[in-house]
DNA sequence: AGTTAAACCTGGTTGC
DNA sequence: TGCAACCAGGTTTAAC
């Protein structure tokens, strides 16, 4: 998916150009992670507001309806937003278009891992249960390097696995995971809870300074990423570890290994890495 | 309680 | 060429 960075180019390239319209109509096609919980119907004549993110959530609310709440949407793995000023006709992996009077929002997800919910609220369930576990944003000035620190004493599982997880900080999902790790020269299968302050403030630093290159790069386009003009991402052109096993590492010329954890492959330099 | 595997789904790539 | 196996950006749920 769409880690952070393409879910925040995501939601820059609609937020705008939404704002203010309203729903013409809604169309859903193959189910998607989760049922949408209301009727198509009941969208129209609703005017759309800021577009947010949590996350890897985005939120559209939606106000003068048939009830005020809003689409919580997430692009799963495959997922993408386009905004076109005229949709064609659904291809077989369109799931959802949102039609409205600024143009057509239209959720693109070949593997149907990516979701659009109906909540009343950011407050109210569904939203409020799947936004619960989410920890703190990466850009955040409350997340000090001592919140970081202490979210990471708590886990003994490998600090990679606990980066994926989002509980000490949101955003990173397997790239720039890998890529924040090698920034800080940590292994990934060091256990979090061994994790010196020092190392702790410097792995922090990484994840911000990873996702804000990739979010001024467009995200990374590995295959079906584009934002919501069809634009691709950079990053994975200027990525130092991931999907690269086997070529020089840019630091020290030693071979990017590839190692799997929880069922994840995981890119690292084990010279630069230290456990 | 806390960590790990299985599940959801499609399609592109690799290897026999 | 054909087909099976494996791999891919995420996250919930069930199982040790």
């Amino acid at each position: 998916m769409p880690e952070l960075p393409e879910v925040e180019v995501t939601r820059r390239g609609i937020d705008a150009p939404l704002r203010g319209a309203q729903v013409l109509h809604a169309r859903l096609g193959k189910p998607l992670r989760w049922p949408l919980g209301v009727a198509p119907d009941s969208l129209r004549h609703a005017t759309v507001g800021a577009v947010a993110r949590r996350g890897k959530y985005l939120w559209l609310p939606l106000r003068g309806g048939a009830r005020d709440g809003g689409l919580l949407m997430h692009l799963g793995m495959s997922g993408s937003l386009a905004l076109a000023a005229q949709a064609g006709p659904p291809g077989p992996h369109d799931h959802f278009d949102l039609v409205t009077t600024h143009g057509t929002l239209r959720l693109t997800d070949p593997r149907r891992f990516g979701a659009v919910v109906w909540a009343p609220s950011l407050a109210d369930d569904p939203a409020a249960r799947l936004l619960s576990t989410l920890g703190p944003e990466p850009f955040d000035v409350a997340l000090t390097a001592d919140c970081f620190h202490a979210a990471l004493q708590r886990r003994r599982a490998p600090v990679k696995a606990v980066l994926l997880s989002g509980e000490a900080v949101v955003g990173a999902g397997n790239i720039y995971a890998c890529e924040a790790l090698f920034a800080a020269a940590i292994h990934p299968a060091l256990r979090a809870d061994r994790i010196s302050r020092p190392r702790a403030a410097r792995l922090l630093q990484a994840v911000r300074d990873v996702l804000a290159q990739a979010l001024e790069l467009g995200g990374s386009t590995l295959r079906d990423f584009r934002d919501a003009h069809g634009i691709s991402g950079a990053f994975q052109t200027q990525a130092r570890v991931y999907g690269r096993a086997g070529e020089p590492c840019g630091r020290c010329g030693a071979p990017i290994r590839r190692l799997l954890q929880g069922q994840r492959a995981t890119y690292f330099c084990a010279h630069c890495q230290k456990r």
